[in-house]
DNA sequence: AAAATAGTGTCTATGAGACACTATAGT
DNA sequence: ACTATAGTGTCTCATAGACACTATTTT
C-alpha cells in the first residue's frame, strides 16, 4: 500500500525561492551554473509519487490441486479505502532512483533482498487517490514460495489467491481472493495494477527466462510446468514443454533426484545464464 | 524536451495546510471525510514530473535508399544543456492524466493528434536532471511520414534519422544522427529514453498490428515491409512476410492499385481490425 | 522488347502436438 | 504386482524460408 498516513511532524521541505531579479526566462546569456541558481522547479505544481510492487509467487505447497498464482496483501487499517486490501508501497524519497524505492519497499515491508524486480506501469489518473493527485509507479517482484514461508511472522502481510477473469494476454483488472469464490476488495487502483503486473508477466514467460524466479535455486521439470501453467492459467503440453525448456539451454542437469516422492522421482535441474546471446 | 524554464510569474500552487489539533495517525475512529480533510499529502517530499513523447516515423520519402527509423526532436534553447536536442515534454498539469499529458505535448509542439501513443517507462535517476529531481513518464508515439510534412512549419521541430547500435531487442541508448555519420547530442538522459522506444517498437512489431500506425491509411505490402525492415534494422523475408500479414487477417485489398510506378503497380491494403479474438 | 517489381506454387526444414512405449520410485 | 509419474522415440501437421515461375506495368 502506497498510502500510509504522514508521520506526524513533518513539514514539507520547500525549495529555496527564486531569487529575485533574474527572471530564468528570455534569452539570457547567462553560465549553466547561473542558470540554475536561479532556476525554481517549484513553480510547477508537483503531484506526490509513490512506488507499488505487485508481489507474486506461484503456490506449489497445496499438493491436490493445480499450482496458483499468488499476490501479497495487506490490510489497510487507516482512510481512505480502510478495510480494503492494498499493495505494498511508499512514497519515493528525493535521494533514491525508483528502483531502488521498490527495492527498498520490499525489503521494509516483506523483508525480502535480491529478488527479481522490474518496473511495470506508471498510473497518474487525477482521481485515482482521494487525497489528492498522487502517481504511483508501478513494479511487480517475482518469488519463490519457500522464501515467503515466514512472512507473517515479519510483517502483516499476507499471501492471497489471484484471480484473473480474462485468457491469454487481454488484460484487464484483477483481483485476489480471500476464499473460495470469494472476492477480496483491492484499494484505490490496485486491481488495474494488478492485472497489468499479470498481462506482463504473462507476456514474458514465453521469451524471457522469468519462470526461475518463480521456482528455489533447484527444481524439476514438472514444477517448472506448473509455474508456467499457473501463470498461463491454463495447462500446457507436458512433451513439447520439455523439449522447449532443454532445447533453450537455459537448464542444467544436477544429477540430483527429486527426494520423498511416491512414485518415480523427477531428475532437479538448476537455472543457468546462457553464455552466449 | 521536457524542461521549459518556468513561466515568469507562476508561484506554486500550496496544498492547503492541516488544520491544527487533529494527527491523521493513530487509531482515530474519524470518517473518511474527516480523515481526508486532515491529510496533508505535502507532507512527503514531493518530486517535479515530466511527460516526454518519442515521435518515431518511418521516412520512405527518399526512393532511392532503404527506409529507416526516425523521431522528432528539438535542439533546446536554454539551460541545462543548451543545444543539445531533446524530446518533446512538458510538466504534467495536477488536473490531466498521464496519457492526457502525452496527447497535449503532441498537439501544442508537433500540431498532430489522434495519434497510437503508449506509455513506455518512467526514468527517476535522482541526478538525471541538474535542475533537481524531476521523474519523467516517457511515452511514445507512431505517426505516418505524410502527417510530418509541414512539422518544420508548425514548429522548431526536426526528425532525424535513429541510429540503432545494437540487434533485435538487446537494448540500450540510441542517438540521433544530423547527417550521414554524424551524431546529434540527446540533452539528459534522452538517448535512454530512445534506446527504450525502439526496444519497445520493435518487441511489439511481430505480433501487435502497430506497423500500420507508421503508414498511410492506404498501403502496398511492400511498404509495410519497408516499415518492418526499417523498425528491426534488418531485411525480412519477403515470400513469409506477405502470407504472414494475409494470414493475419488485419489486411483488407481494396482493389486500387498503386498510381504512378515504373514498374508493375502492387494492390493496396487496408488495415481492419480483426472481428473475432 | 527490356527492366523491374508484384504475386503464385511448391519443396524443404523446423518445431509443436499427439501418442505409444519404457523406466523407476513407493505401496 | 500395482500405481503414478518421469522420460524417450516417432509420427503428423503447421509454418517459415528458399526458389522457380508467371504477371503487369513503364520506358
Amino acid at each position: 500500500m502506497a498510502h500510509r498516513p504522514p508521520p506526524p511532524p513533518a513539514r514539507p521541505r520547500r525549495r529555496p525561492p527564486r531569487p529575485p531579479g533574474k527572471p530564468p526566462s528570455g534569452r539570457s546569456r547567462d553560465t549553466e551554473e547561473a542558470f540554475l541558481a536561479g532556476y525554481d522547479l517549484a513553480a510547477f505544481p508537483r503531484p506526490s509519487v509513490t512506488v507499488d510492487v505487485v508481489l507474486l509467487t506461484v503456490d506449489r505447497t497445496v499438493p491436490t490441486s493445480a499450482p496458483r498464482l499468488h499476490a501479497v496483501a495487506y490490510e489497510r487499517t487507516e482512510h481512505p479505502d480502510r478495510h480494503k486490501h492494498a499493495l505494498p508501497g511508499g512514497f519515493v524519497r528525493l535521494d533514491e532512483s525508483l528502483d531502488q524505492a521498490a527495492a527498498r519497499i520490499l525489503r521494509d515491508k516483506a523483508g525480502l533482498e535480491g529478488l527479481f524486480v522490474e518496473q511495470l506501469y506508471t498510473f497518474g489518473a487525477p482521481q485515482r487517490d482521494p487525497r489528492g493527485r498522487v502517481l504511483t509507479v508501478a513494479y511487480y517482484a517475482l518469488v519463490g514460495p519457500e522464501r515467503l514461508a515466514d512472512l507473517a511472522l515479519r510483517s502483516s502481510a499476507r499471501v492471497h489467491l489471484v484471480d484473473v477473469p480474462w485468457a491469454g494476454e487481454t488484460g484487464g483488472p484483477v483481483d485476489l481472493l480471500a476464499g473460495p469464490g470469494e472476492p477480496l476488495p483491492l484499494a484505490f487502483d490496485h486491481a488495474d495494477i494488478l492485472g497489468m503486473a499479470v498481462k506482463r508477466l504473462r507476456g514474458k514467460l514465453d521469451y524471457t527466462p522469468v519462470g526461475f524466479q518463480l521456482l528455489p535455486a533447484e527444481f524439476t521439470l514438472r514444477a517448472l510446468q506448473d509455474v508456467h501453467e499457473a501463470v498461463r492459467g491454463e495447462t500446457v503440453n507436458k512433451d513439447s514443454f520439455r523439449r522447449r525448456m532443454l532445447a533453450g539451454g537455459m537448464l542444467e542437469a544436477t544429477g540430483e533426484r527429486e527426494p520423498a516422492t511416491y512414485h518415480r522421482p523427477a531428475e532437479l535441474y538448476r537455472f543457468v545464464k546462457r553464455s552466449s546471446v
